[in-house]
DNA sequence: GGTATTTTCCATCAAATGATGGAAAGAAGC
DNA sequence: GCTTCTTTCCATCATTTGATGGAAAATACC
């Protein structure tokens, strides 16, 4: 009972990654209400038994799926980051918000469910915040930006609000971008709308890298 | 029966104003799917019976709180465009956007339910989207914003998707007030976050009001 | 092959919820 | 006072949904 290995343990791995693949897309889509888990599970073709039996209740599977987005959007952080290595500014933001939006608009569901945690409907009935990873993410961009752009940083919570208006900014332009695309009369999957939004963001972005603004209150250093 | 006075009728708009009111804050706080009409009766102290006989089935009672925000939001704007008459550029920018984030943050139900739209989660079990006023404002912002300032727009699909921004930025910080300023660890209802955040908005937004991007592809005159 | 463990599914429960019918109460008109 | 229309509530239904128990099937282990 200690010891599981060989096939039972791959194939339990197995089943549950697909079951979270599973219910990034059925969460992602729907929120964590409208959400079933006899969606999830029809998704991966098995039975609800199954899908509890693999990974509990609802509220643990939605946080297995914030764990999982959780990582794997650090990740891709982390290395976009390394990247900027040596850049100028202004060059640095136009990557980073292109790499960004890039990735953002390959996995949607990871944009949607940031933002059904900005309104609070990661709720069940009880109304407990179920978006455990999302503000220690939240945290870790800005401390991220901070240490890029720390000789630019003169007021910390201005420099803060912006990163959280860039990550806004990002997230509604790609998680609601069916919504979005349609109001401009554009399809959202369309080379047009997405190369529009990500200009949007660095035109808005840019300036702020260009006159780099250093106020007297810069005590930092 | 084809006529109603009096007290009758008064009475009757009376209790369905009031329903309404109840329902704004019901479906802003909580979403479409998540409220039910048990928790808007139980607001206004009646039986989902009445509800229900004064307001019809719960997505009539959906659709009467976005015709009543439309109007009230469509009549702020207007008044708050009516005051930027003979203003710089930079001046009425600066002026919209303080009017406007004073109101989103005195009603925040309005970016709220406008959000739920963006991320489409203004939707029944069926799946048919239920904002349908929302096309409308959003359509009516932009045209307003274009005719204020018909002369610095060069690119029209790049003006449009820059309103968007701002509408999406004002919307995501008054809206998500109480995450975004809890991840900032300040108070959402303080007056520090309320001043950072509008001053962020009107950061990004002003740079693009100095240097009026007049770009070759000016053909609307 | 036989046993133990794991995985899967069927059946079912209890709670929540949108909706409705019908009775009772109230108001209006005469 | 009587009638008619409106308003309100109680009771109830059908459906959805998260969760669970237990049997059957599959797999691993020896």
């Amino acid at each position: 009972m200690a010891e599981r290995r060989g096939k039972g343990r791959e194939s339990r791995l197995g089943t549950r990654q697909r079951i979270i693949a599973a219910a990034r897309e059925v969460f992602g889509r729907l929120g964590y209400r409208a959400t079933t888990t006899r969606a999830i599970a029809a998704r991966v073709g098995i039975d609800i038994s199954t899908l509890a039996h693999h990974m509990g209740s609802k509220a643990q599977i939605y946080r297995a799926v914030l764990e999982s987005i959780y990582e794997e959007h650090v990740r891709m952080l982390e290395e976009a980051v390394g990247r900027l290595e040596g850049m100028e500014l202004e060059e640095a933001v136009d990557e980073i918000v292109g790499r960004t939006m890039e990735y953002l608009f390959r996995h949607p569901e990871v944009p949607r469910l940031l933002l059904f945690a900005t309104v609070g409907l990661d709720v069940g009935k009880g109304g407990e915040a179920k978006s455990h990873y999302v503000p220690r993410f939240l945290d870790r961009v800005r401390r991220q930006a901070e240490r890029l752009w720390a000789s630019t940083v003169a007021d910390k919570d201005k420099f803060e609000i912006l990163c959280m208006a860039m990550v806004n900014l990002m997230a509604t332009f790609t998680g609601g971008a069916p919504f979005q695309a349609a109001s401009l009369g554009m399809n959202a999957d369309g080379e047009k709308y997405r190369r529009l939004a990500t200009d949007a963001v660095k035109t808005l972005f840019l300036p702020l890298a260009r006159n780099s603004p250093r106020l007297p209150s810069d005590a930092a250093r």
